[in-house]
RNA sequence: GCCGGUGUGGUGGAAUAGGUAGACACAAGGGACUUAAAAUCCCUCGGUGGCAACACUGUACCGGUUCGAGUCCGGUCACCGGCACCA
């Protein structure tokens, strides 16, 4: 009997599509399980072999989960919206709808292909007017709570494109799809006010299991840092605002920076001597991008302002005010005191441009180089008050006294920015949102939701950087819902981010056309139980939907603080060789390719052997072949049985063994070694022969890695029972701890902590005995030989040292 | 620069409450079967020495703790990922 697999995985694809064993039933009193996996982008490219690693992953976790008695919902779905799209039409002259949906089914049917355990009556695509017509509403909620809002932003801008890009579509200040230059452009932009939950991201990650590395990663994002804010008064009478997690060195403040943007330059104006030079800066500045500004950290460069001077607070000194692009406008009040003794930019700065450089904590040489302690080593001088305090003392006095005195108080800051939700792109939900003249910015009212994307001629960018909706005149031109005056809509979209930021709710209910779904599926459902995904959206998609998750829940629609309960993480595939895989390279591997020659059951074996989960790995075209013959391994096993039902004696332990082994295994995302361990299985089944009652055992822990082979010899074997139920449907084996245990157990023996030797004793045996057998042994006595016996160190049934003299 | 991770045979990788390093595979070499090839099966496979038994050595490098370290601690180097003038 050959294992045609090609034909096996067709019969049962097609049954199970026929009798939907993979439904997820809402409501069922079964304890529920939803796993989740990123759903895709529907490319041009069709499926990468990157994509079924995560997809498998979470596949077996499911299946494994469904035979274990859970109520399961694994759903699919598409994240359609999208540049390459959007380009592609442009190119091709089709409409991205079409394009879409061409890219939907090849990627349905790949999916497919690889006999992933998804509940198919649920997919969802985020181009679907049934859909987008709630991420619409999501965003209408967010504006009647005051957390969109639109202002004038510096945005990136290709000039080749033609278009605005996101700050991660920049790569080292190019374009990342054409190489062309990115410059700085000021565009008015929706914003989301995702700093309003700051603290609330930072905080509940304590209640969730994610692994480590995500949550700090989140941390560092939001870059929450406590400091302090600190009034200077200015010879031009006002109050200059600063931010700094220093106070202790007040003192040491020998002159104050502000950012070429920042709003006093302006207003110092008259003022100011050298206006023209300040001007010039400014603007210098401002035409350089973002990238560039970062990467002049070498070289400081500014300008001191004359006719405007600070006073500082705690000794009345005048000191200058220079401006310089090292302060961002965008980080605290965009305006720091700068203590080039203890800070090593301002150190820098002080020693180009001559500022006094004054010690206030002694502990380094502050002429040679900026003593920037970030403990608690040094001692406050110069400082009055603070004098012969340390650092972590000195700092609480300060912000006590600087309160009292009502010159400052503590402050929180982060790092985290508002969302910059808006882009000049035609492929993309249209932001709900019209503009009266006399009303100003009004929301549509739902009742006109979804607000459909109007067909429009051509799909390319403008050279002014207008959405190419702009050109649609018809559908631009509008009435206002709240006067009926003439008004005009927003023609910019929404981002990719907005679509995928809350799929998984719709997957609770996914054809609901009264809610975003219904409350009884968002209770019964919520939260998702496992998300894996890459690392590549830790900062960006899951904190973008920890936030619109929040809130949801926090205008009542969805019952958990949190979207995710656990969040897992997978490594990338690599080409051979270790380099990433890339169309120029010529190294990408397409999962047809390995499906056609070897079966989609090895294909999935195989992606789960290749190596840990975490790590990324390099694909070897070579060694799917391993994997291929254990399977044909596993395939011969129903010739070669006995026709007896019986767990055989023989084998009892290391089925025993490897049910515990494979059901942990899974659990932790150890995939590799549960096959491994399968394997072992297998091999010790020929060494040992093996019974029909044992192959049943080895199909059930396999099925979840190979549904489609171990189906086919559930019929074969005969196994499926008078209710027809197939493999996938049966129960997950259960494991006797008693029968994992050996009667026997081979013991190392060390001598002064050497190996030099094994031993054969019963399980469990005392240090004693141990003892005995070892001193007993040809081997090890030749070791002992007249040497008496000082000390023993015995780890039962591992190891036992005797120490000699 | 800061944060995080990783470093084990020719290759992918196993092994952590510190307890026989190299499970399971891939590749390679040898053999069986075959007219032949493929497939399959058996054997060898970290290094050095030895016919062998065996000995020594070995988990990036240096040092420490311990009866015992791939695993813990201190330091160094290399690579990967993230952030990057965040005051």
């Amino acid at each position: 009997m050959k294992y045609d697999f090609t034909n096996i995985e067709k019969k049962w694809q097609a049954k199970w599509e026929e009798t939907k064993p993979y439904a997820a039933v809402t409501g069922d009193p079964r304890k529920k399980f939803y796993g989740l996996i990123e759903f895709p982008y529907p490319s041009g490219q069709g499926l990468h072999v990157g994509h079924p690693r995560p997809f498998t992953a979470m596949d077996i976790i499911c299946r494994k989960k469904r035979m274990q008695g859970y109520n399961v919902l694994f759903p699919i779905g598409f994240d359609a919206f999208g540049l390459p799209t959007e380009n592609y039409a442009i190119k091709n002259h089709v409409h991205p709808a079409i394009v879409t949906k061409q890219n939907i089914s090849r990627f349905t049917q790949q999916l497919k292909m690889l006999g992933y355990s998804f509940d198919w009556d649920r997919v969802v695509d985020t181009t679907d007017p049934q859909y987008y017509k709630w991420t619409q509403w999501i965003f209408l909620k967010l504006y009647e709570k005051g957390l969109a809002y639109k202002t004038t932003m510096p945005v990136n801008w290709c000039t080749s494109c033609k278009c605005v890009l996101a700050n991660e579509e920049v790569v080292n200040g190019v374009c990342e799809r054409c190489g062309s230059e990115v410059v700085r452009k000021e565009k008015s932009q929706w914003m989301l006010k995702i700093t309003e939950y700051a603290q609330r991201l930072i905080d509940d990650l304590d209640d969730v299991d994610y692994i480590e590395r995500v949550k700090i990663q989140q941390r560092n994002w939001i870059g929450r840092s406590t400091g302090a804010e600190v009034n200077f008064t200015t010879t031009a009478g006002d109050v200059l605002k600063i931010f700094t997690t220093r106070c202790d060195t007040l003192f040491g403040a020998t002159y104050m920076v502000l950012a070429p943007e920042h709003e006093f330059v302006k207003k110092w104006k008259p003022l100011i001597t050298n206006y023209q030079e300040v001007e010039a800066y400014v603007e210098e500045a401002a035409r350089k991008s973002d990238f560039e500004r970062a990467e002049l950290n070498k070289e400081k460069t500014g300008v001191m302002i004359q006719g405007v001077r600070a006073i500082n607070p705690v000794n009345g000194k005048e000191i200058p005010i220079f401006i310089s692009d090292y302060v961002l406008v965008t980080y605290g009040t965009g305006a720091i005191m700068a203590v080039p003794a203890h800070d090593t930019r301002d150190w820098e700065f002080a020693k180009k441009f001559g500022c006094e450089i004054v010690e206030v904590v002694a502990g380094g040489d502050v002429e040679k180089e900026a003593f920037t302690l970030k403990d608690d080593t040094g001692i406050l001088v110069n400082s009055g008050f603070l004098n012969g305090l340390t650092v972590k003392q000195a700092i609480p006095v300060m912000e006590k006294w600087l309160e009292e005195q009502k010159l400052g108080k503590q402050k929180v800051n982060y790092k985290l920015r508002d969302w910059v939700f808006s882009r000049q792109r035609y492929w993309g939900e249209p932001i709900p949102m019209v503009y009266c003249e006399k009303c100003g910015w009004v929301p549509l009212p739902e009742s006109q939701l979804p607000l459909l994307l109007p067909n429009v001629e051509s799909y390319e960018p403008t050279d002014t950087g207008e959405s190419p909706l702009s050109k649609m005149t018809d559908w631009v031109n509008t009435t206002c819902p709240h006067c009926g005056g003439p008004a005009k809509r927003e023609t910019d979209t929404m981002p990719q981010w907005a679509g995928s930021s809350w799929y998984f709710l719709r997957y609770m209910d996914p054809h609901n056309d009264k809610e975003l779904a219904s409350k009884e599926a968002l209770d019964y459902w919520s939260p998702v139980d496992w998300y894996n995904g890459g690392m590549e959206h830790t900062t960006l998609h899951l904190l973008y939907s920890r936030f619109w998750h929040k809130f949801l829940y926090d205008i009542g629609v969805v019952p958990t603080k949190e979207p995710y309960q656990k969040r897992t993480s997978h490594g990338m595939i690599l080409g051979e060789g270790g380099e990433k895989m890339s169309k120029s390279r010529g190294n990408v591997v397409n999962p047809n390719d390995i499906v056609d020659q070897y079966g989609a059951d090895t294909m999935r074996l195989h992606i789960m052997f290749i190596g840990d989960f975490e790590k990324a790995v390099s694909w070897s075209n070579e060694a799917v072949k391993g994997s291929k013959r254990f399977l044909d391994r596993v395939w011969n096993l129903a010739d070669c049985c006995t026709n007896s039902e019986e767990i055989s004696e023989k084998n009892e332990s290391i089925i025993h063994k490897t049910i515990k082994k494979v059901s942990e295994d899974i659990d932790e995302l150890k995939m590799n070694t549960a096959i491994a361990a399968l394997m072992t299985m297998v091999n010790e089944f020929y060494a040992n022969g093996c019974s029909k009652g044992d192959v049943r055992i080895l199909l059930l822990l396999l099925s979840p890695f190979a549904p489609h082979m171990v189906e086919e010899l559930w019929e074969i074997l005969g196994f499926a029972d008078a209710t027809g139920k197939m493999a996938c449907q049966q129960e997950w084996p259960a494991y006797d701890p008693a029968k994992t245990v050996d009667a026997a157990v081979e013991m190392a023996v060390q001598i002064g902590g050497k190996l030099r030797g094994t031993i054969q004793v019963p399980v469990g045996s005392d240090q004693e005995t141990v003892v005995s057998v070892a001193l007993n042994n040809e081997k090890i006595a030749k070791f002992a030989e007249g040497k008496s016996l000082v000390k023993v160190i015995h780890v039962p049934n591992k190891v036992v040292n005797l120490i000699l003299k």
